[in-house]
DNA sequence: TGTACATCAGTGAACGCGCGTTCACTGATGTAC
DNA sequence: TGTACATCAGTGAACGCGCGTTCACTGATGTAC
């Protein structure tokens, strides 16, 4: 916890993953060095073998946790900041809501995002971190409702998804990414409000 | 254009695209690799340079454009094989045919597609090949025909292309890739449902 | 309370390889006269 | 039709660097007695 200028470093493991999350926010997996981020960090590369035994593929997959974790969090943040009384309308904004949560994030996080898509937890199932099944939890809400027919929610999981990660990859690295920002929150409505009206 | 086995090639450049297209193919971008794909077309290194003064990003420049040239083509056979006597039918159907065509050419392609989406073309504005264009056009017949309001148009080709190129991503290599044949095709059907009738 | 010893967390130097790129060169081709 | 010469298309060897990974080691920590 305590700084210490020891020889020990404390929680070297910890600084190694901020190290590698901050490399990847600012230019994706292939900034992800073992060897740069060691030096960063103020230790020898090899040190970092002994707190990530398969090297670099350790590092990123603990990497992919941390935006995992960050992605699941925005969602359920903002899922959660959806108020009222009327249960039906709660569920479609609430689905809104995860859906802005998804293209957001991706928008404003790109490197780190893609180093999520890449390399799969490193955390027993039952404890990584699990955006996907946050939105499916929002469609589940929408059958609940009866906003959504239940034969239809298997496959309407798959075009919400689609359209709300391949509008946040357009913006984030696609041919989207100059676009101003009020054509951004333009071009996020309408493809929110085609998902809603088209399931 | 005859083989011979002389000193000089013939068409080194060609080959050397050709040569990246099958790497490209085979495992992306990263497998494209300039040393290994002169030795494979049995010339050395130093003459690729001859050809691609830039050297490597030069060849993934005339390797994306290969790609979006196959998927232009591909969009715009898909499209002239939809006929009928119904104007409005058949806009909405070539509509329908081109984000098909999109998305089986992403899932069939994923490597090379992603050498088009990171390197820009190397040929003039004019001359470079345009899928993006080509979905653009069909758009610009929905409204045409009625079927879509004219002030809806822009953003429409947002929303369009985001859940069409989503899907794409998913199916090729996201979550969806260990998707079996029949709900691969379910899927697409959905999707492009979602799409028709949310725009 | 002190001492011996096992264990743990680092060091730093070196290896190795993949791969892009450059340079001085040589053999082939074609054109002027 | 032949010869000289410019030009072009290759060679092959070497450089250089980034970077992951390994190895034998040493200093620090904590625990048994």
């Amino acid at each position: 916890m305590r700084t210490r200028a020891s020889y020990h470093h404390g929680d070297l493991r910890a600084a190694l993953v901020a190290a590698a999350v901050g490399a990847a926010r600012a230019g994706g997996p292939d900034a992800v060095k073992l060897t740069a981020l060691a030096a960063e960090v103020g230790v020898s590369a090899a040190a970092a073998y002994r707190r990530f035994p398969d090297g670099l593929e350790d590092l990123l997959r603990a990497t992919g946790d941390v935006a995992r974790a960050e992605l699941a969090d925005r969602i359920a943040r903002k899922v959660a900041a959806v108020r009222g009384s009327d249960p039906a309308d709660v569920a479609r904004r609430r689905f809104r809501a995860s859906g802005l949560a998804y293209v957001e994030y991706v928008s404003e996080q790109p490197g780190l995002f893609a180093v999520a898509q890449r390399h799969p937890s490193c955390l027993p199932p039952g404890e990584a971190p699990d955006p996907h099944g946050l939105l499916e939890q929002r469609l589940d809400a929408l059958v609940v409702e009866g906003l959504l027919p239940a034969e239809r929610r298997p496959l309407a999981s798959v075009a919400a998804w689609a359209a709300v990660h391949g509008l946040a990859l357009l913006l984030a690295e696609g041919a989207l990414a100059q676009l101003p920002a009020a054509q951004r929150r333009q071009a996020v409505d309408r493809t929110l409000d085609m998902v809603e009206r088209g399931l």
